[in-house]
DNA sequence: TGCCAGGCCCTCTTTAGGGCCTT
């Protein structure tokens, strides 16, 4: 029996499509000891969540009591979980060659990477950070903790600080950063490659990166 | 029980320091 809960089958992994990801944690650093506790995982397809997957893990540690208060996942929710290797190797295949996102990117490929090297797996894609492109693309927005861009931006969402309600958060940032650089700079599409692009370059060089991405041959 | 990290960005900077952001 799978661990996780998917809404969908997903027969074909096309490229081009996004794997947006959310872990919780029992900490801030897996080279501290930290585990997951939870993963979700939103499948986007030209602009459409076509595929979701959670679970709940069994990290093996106990939660430090903040952030059972923090996320609402407690050691008891967590006790007969399936264990973390068995969820990431269902979550391998599920994200299988789609484009990777996360909200702060550096967060969650550490913890992707650190069970990724667990199943000899080791991770081939870079995985773009929706809060570096919020931060290039909305630099007057104060603050982009992703609460406060499901706010500002008025993006569905529902309870935050858990794992697929943060991944769909993350994934409806993804859409509207994307429809909001076809509007500006009058694109059909916004290409993986090109957010690569713009997460890459500093903010003071986007117009510019941007451009020359569009003089680019095909 | 509380703490643990690290990459990015900005500025009173660049031979640095502090805030943001993730749990």
């Amino acid at each position: 029996m799978p661990a996780g809960n998917n809404a969908h089958s997903s027969p074909s992994h096309p490229q081009g499509t996004f794997a947006v990801i959310d872990f919780e944690t029992t900490g801030i650093s897996p080279e501290c000891g930290a585990r997951p506790t939870e993963i979700g995982v939103v499948i986007l397809e030209d602009g459409v969540i076509v595929d979701t997957y959670e679970s709940l893990m069994n990290p093996g540690v106990h939660i430090p009591y903040f952030i059972q208060e923090l996320t609402g996942i407690t050691d008891s929710m967590v006790r007969h979980a399936p264990d973390v290797g068995t969820v990431m190797q269902e979550v391998t295949e599920f994200i299988a060659s789609h484009r990777l996102v996360a909200h702060n990117a550096a967060f969650d490929s550490k913890f992707l990477d650190a069970e990724l090297i667990k199943l000899k797996r080791p991770r081939d894609k870079e995985m773009l950070c929706s809060l570096m492109l919020s931060r290039r693309v909305f630099p007057e927005i104060p603050s982009h903790k992703l609460s406060s861009l499901v706010e500002t931006l008025r993006l569905p969402s529902t309870k935050h600080h858990r794992a697929l309600a943060d991944a769909t958060a993350a994934a409806h940032l993804l859409m509207h950063i994307q429809r909001e650089l076809e509007q500006r700079f009058d694109l059909d599409h916004v290409s993986h490659e090109m957010l690569l692009s713009i997460q890459q370059a500093t903010r003071a060089k986007l117009e510019k990166c941007i451009a020359e991405f569009m003089k680019a041959p095909k």
